[in-house]
DNA sequence: AGTGGGACGCTTTTT
DNA sequence: GCGTCCCACT
């Protein structure tokens, strides 16, 4: 029978069957989570336990619901349609739309996103005389955000709660806030979680509805669920009860965004009964690489105490390897080698991987792989629908779609620029306010009335008659031809095309790719709402590269080969970490770091430098804590290099003065590469050259590494000679 | 209305 | 060291 189960451990196998009643399953990295998720989800299917909208599956990504949803389809041998599987945002705005009356909100409303959110925020403030300079918004979104996060709206936030921010008005601006969300019609992500688990706390039919809906609750990474995601699963499982979470406590990297790893100790207290499945066995890592992350893992107390075991046949392999250098460059160098020397070896660029613990320390390894020609992708950088261009004309589209949209009007009424400054821009709002119209009929009003005078009112004109004829042209062309049509007649496709830097044209190219994505969706509406819940990010897609991210981004990846570099005081852990949470940080930062370990399959090389350039100035640093704390059996033979090396040619004291740890870097870069010495000379002036970012340009002077080229494109740039070659 | 220069500040981030 | 933001200049 049923051999979509052969292929699970004993452990794996009962976390699947345990169908009924509350279930915990405690599950370590590489310990085959997924493959117990989806088996479950197709096993409740197959048995005839549940029709597949019966289901409710919950992730933190997009990406895994996706994974999800293509595994289980496998499992059950057809398409996976009709699911409840989805991110929580995602099937509570699913939810939401069926009651939005409930909430004040009408059924088309609209989904902000971040950058929104917080210029909405700043008005606001603005607005309640709120002096934005000593009270950054930023802050109070933070604030408003955690609050959020705990289930909390503006009237159940205490007096106690409150903070000091904005002398002590952070409730009421969180109010006016709230008031100005839905006077736009409009939700914030958190609010979708709120407003659910509001509606279900406060209208029971509400919550009966879905307990008839849903027989079974499937949840993924419930170490990272916050207390307001913690209500919302807790009152659709209260009745049936038959809710699966699934989690590792060694794994919660996001309590500083609210996750409370505390949850999955409460699970236990409000499913009395509830079974306690532990995933132990490995079948990713090689046994020296388990034995590093658990030895340092161990150091955390209050764990709810699992051990990896090493579950792979040929599991034995590599040291873990620590590296010590004397600077960021040699480390960057250290690991391009090592990169190139593997690729030489045959192992695929793919399946390597260089996490670092903040996204800044990406750009020294960006250099050094340019510079040996190794491809590479960032991971986490902008994501497509966070690039100017596309948010723009997003904004045009939510405009066709809701002409009430200010925030949306806002953004483009000038883009491209059609003369509308602070001024105008000051006369709609008053108008908006006197007549309590939205910004687009007070433009209207404005330009009929001849308050806007001369080549702004007739722009705008223009604008505000195309509109009128996108809205109607969406009902008799369609989505796609309406929004090509708009954004050639709005002049915005021009405004790029006359766009003389060297990003321009791919923001075209951009453009067009969002025009090829429209004709996925069947409406405008659809295609918006997916934009706003799924801020994809498809750089994992294609291309045989090496991945650079931070450890943050590569939870639930694995890769043959982690560089793990950064590993000092004060990087790792992080100095700033440290000084807020204290040891709650610092376990966390730990966990970050049995994370990373964890995503090597065959080889993890963990790296620190003594000197450190960060930002403007050089930083001395002790190594990471939590390399002391890594088991004997590690091969650390560049440590003891170089602790020779230190005591050699370091000076004491070496924090106060840089030019001698200048001069010294340098030695050792030149030492390193005579390569590259000589061809500084091999540039003279006048000499046709490329570089990677900036394309084609002529040399116009070079001094010490630099050049100072013309570049045809964008213009005149110094850049370092190794970063260009002849033409 | 649009631009250019000086001040600032800088961990992690999904939805 | 670099990007962002705001203000002052044109």
């Amino acid at each position: 029978m049923t051999d979509y189960l052969a292929h699970l451990n004993a452990e794996q196998r009962e976390a699947v069957e345990t169908v009924d009643g509350p279930l915990l399953v405690l599950a370590g990295a590489g310990t085959g989570k997924t493959r117990v998720l989806t088996t479950r989800f197709a096993h409740i299917l197959l048995t005839g336990r549940a029709y597949p909208t019966q289901v409710l599956a919950v992730t933190f990504t997009n990406k895994a619901a996706r994974e999800m949803r293509e595994r289980v389809s496998t499992i059950i041998n057809r398409p996976a349609q009709g699911l409840w599987l989805g991110t929580f945002h995602a099937l509570s705005a699913r939810m939401l739309r069926r009651h939005t009356e409930m909430v004040g909100l009408k059924s088309n409303f609209t989904i902000l996103d971040p950058d929104d959110q917080l210029r909405l925020l700043k008005q606001v403030m603005e607005s309640e005389r709120v002096d934005t300079k000593r009270w950054v918004p930023p802050t109070m979104m933070a604030v408003i955000q955690r609050w959020k996060d705990r289930g909390l709206t503006p009237s159940r936030v205490t007096p106690a709660e409150d903070t000091d921010f904005a002398a002590g008005r952070a409730r009421e601006l969180y109010g006016a806030f709230q008031a100005r969300l839905r006077s736009l019609n409009a939700a914030d992500f958190g609010d979708l979680l709120l407003y659910m688990t509001e509606l279900m706390r406060e209208q029971p039919d509400v919550l009966t509805q879905y307990h008839r809906m849903f027989r079974y609750i499937l949840v993924d990474e419930y170490q990272d669920t916050n207390l307001v995601q913690y209500h919302w699963l807790r009152l659709l499982a209260q009745a049936q009860k038959n809710i699966c979470c699934v989690g590792d406590d060694d794994q919660s990297i996001y309590s500083w965004r609210g996750a409370e790893v505390e949850n999955i100790l409460r699970f236990e207290h409000d499913f009395p009964g509830a079974k306690i499945i532990r995933l132990e066995e490995n079948y990713r890592s090689t046994a020296p690489i388990l034995a590093a992350a658990s030895g340092l893992i161990a150091h955390n107390d209050g764990r709810l105490g699992k051990t990896l075991r090493p579950g792979r046949q040929d599991a034995s392999g590599e040291c873990v390897t620590v590296v010590a250098l004397w600077d960021s460059d040699e480390e960057a160098h250290m690991v391009g080698n090592r990169v190139e020397r593997l690729c030489r070896d045959g192992e695929p660029l793919r399946e390597i991987a260089i996490l670092v613990r903040a996204g800044f320390q990406t750009r020294a390894f960006e250099e050094r792989l340019i510079n040996l020609g190794i491809p590479y992708r960032v991971i986490g950088g902008l994501r497509f629908y966070e690039r100017q261009e596309i948010r723009d004309a997003i904004a045009y589209m939510r405009l066709v779609v809701q002409s009430a949209d200010d925030l949306a009007f806002e953004r483009i009424v000038n883009v491209p620029r059609r003369g509308v400054g602070d001024a105008a821009l000051r006369a709609m709002h008053e108008t908006t306010r006197a007549d309590g119209i939205p910004l687009m009929e007070a433009a209207a009003k404005l330009v009929a009335n001849a308050s806007l005078k001369g080549r702004t009112r007739e722009q705008l004109d223009a604008l505000l008659r195309g509109f009128a004829r996108w809205h109607a042209q969406l009902e008799t062309d369609g989505h796609v031809l309406t929004v090509a049509t708009l954004l050639d007649e709005s002049g915005y496709t021009d405004m790029w095309q006359r766009d003389k830097s060297p990003e321009a044209p791919g923001r075209l190219e951009n453009l067009k790719e969002l025009v090829r994505a429209l004709a996925d969706f069947e409406t405008l509406s659809g295609f918006l709402e997916h934009v706003s819940l799924v801020m994809e990010n498809d750089e994992m897609a294609e291309g045989d590269r090496v991945s650079l991210m931070t450890l943050h981004a590569a939870k639930g990846l694995e890769f043959d080969t982690v560089f793990l570099p950064g590993w000092e005081e004060g990087l790792f852990p992080n100095q700033r970490a440290l000084d807020e949470g204290g040891v709650k940080s610092l376990e966390e930062e730990r966990r970050l770091a049995y994370v990373g370990l964890t995503r090597a399959r065959q080889r993890a090389i963990v790296s620190h430098a003594a000197n450190r350039r960060i930002y403007a100035n050089w930083q001395t640093s002790i190594p990471s804590r939590f390399i002391d704390e890594l088991p004997d059996d590690i091969d650390r033979t560049g440590s003891a290099a170089m602790a020779r090396d230190t005591r050699t040619l370091a000076p004491a004291t070496f924090s106060d003065q840089f030019p001698l740890v200048a001069r010294r870097t340098r030695a050792i870069a030149a030492w390193g590469q005579p390569a590259r010495l000589a061809r500084v000379d091999a540039i003279p002036i006048g000499t046709r050259v490329f570089h990677e970012k900036f394309g084609y340009g002529t040399v116009k002077a070079a001094e010490e590494g630099r050049l100072d080229v013309a570049f045809d494109k964008a213009g005149d740039k110094r850049v370092l000679d190794r970063f260009v070659e002849k033409a």
